[in-house]
DNA sequence: CTAAGTGCAAAATGTTTGCATACTT
DNA sequence: AAGTATGCAAACATTTTGCACTTAG
């Protein structure tokens, strides 16, 4: 649960960069895993696996379980977006797969209901409301 | 994706027996076999998940997906009860992994929010809130 | 030098499928 | 009799782990 890399190996780098090349887009592990099969330098998937987590837990990027039987889905977090103050809910369309990003203070309201009514700390970098886009519907 | 069992059979009512004993109860495909395999009568996993696909797909019960690696839970629902005071909401604590399913009317208004401000029509059975529970923070 | 990182192959997990047999209608 | 349902074992896909080896600090 909670890790993340002290050493810059060559590795992590490669990885890093894959991800900043890519902002708001979303991979899979096997994506991942693929294209580093296709380049000359590549990185044994238990080494992305780790890697993934530690990233996550690093905030650097986001996991995200689109359904129980998909692979998740992981996407680059960018550094100026993580502030306080602009706390940022994502809504993602089951039919089209959009991703909705979201900086709603009724939303925020949320996590002051649940925190005062139910005893629960809403983690809203984590958290992602399912359902359909306007298009979809 | 559409699977209704059409034949009446001993297996198919073992397992309607089983989730209506435990009304409002998250059980995992595994907690059935487990139960079933513990039983004189038992029942092969594989008419187990074929079905739970069925039950879904009729409507009888409802398959939630927690996060990607744990698996899927499935949850009875009463056929006389008017759904919209029994959507169930989900809580899961990243730090012990409990998982708190809320039936609440405050959260049902986010539903509503995000209907009316952002066009988005929320599926509160996929889901599911993320952060850390009464113990944990 | 030592702790951390790597990568292979194997294990673990949860779910699905092929197929021969048994059951419902 | 005809079409489903069953259940075993094997297949599957994704993710995790054990362990010997390498590397960053």
């Amino acid at each position: 649960m909670n890790s993340r890399s002290q050493y810059k190996t060559k590795q992590r780098e490669m990885l890093l960069g894959y991800f900043e090349a890519v902002p708001g887009v979303h991979v899979t592990a096997g994506d991942v895993c693929n294209y580093f099969k296709s380049q000359e330098a590549s990185i044994g998937q238990s080494t992305i696996y780790r890697h993934l987590e530690s990233l996550v837990d690093e905030g650097i990027i986001q996991k995200y379980n689109i359904d129980g039987n998909s692979p998740a889905c992981f996407e680059y977090v960018k550094p100026n977006s993580h502030k306080d103050t602009e706390i940022c809910f994502h809504c993602k369309c089951e039919k089209c797969g959009k991703l909705i990003h979201l900086r709603c203070d009724e939303l925020k309201a949320v996590g002051v209901h649940l925190n005062g009514e139910h005893g629960f700390q809403l983690d809203p970098v984590r958290t992602v409301f399912y359902g359909l886009c306007e298009n979809c519907r």
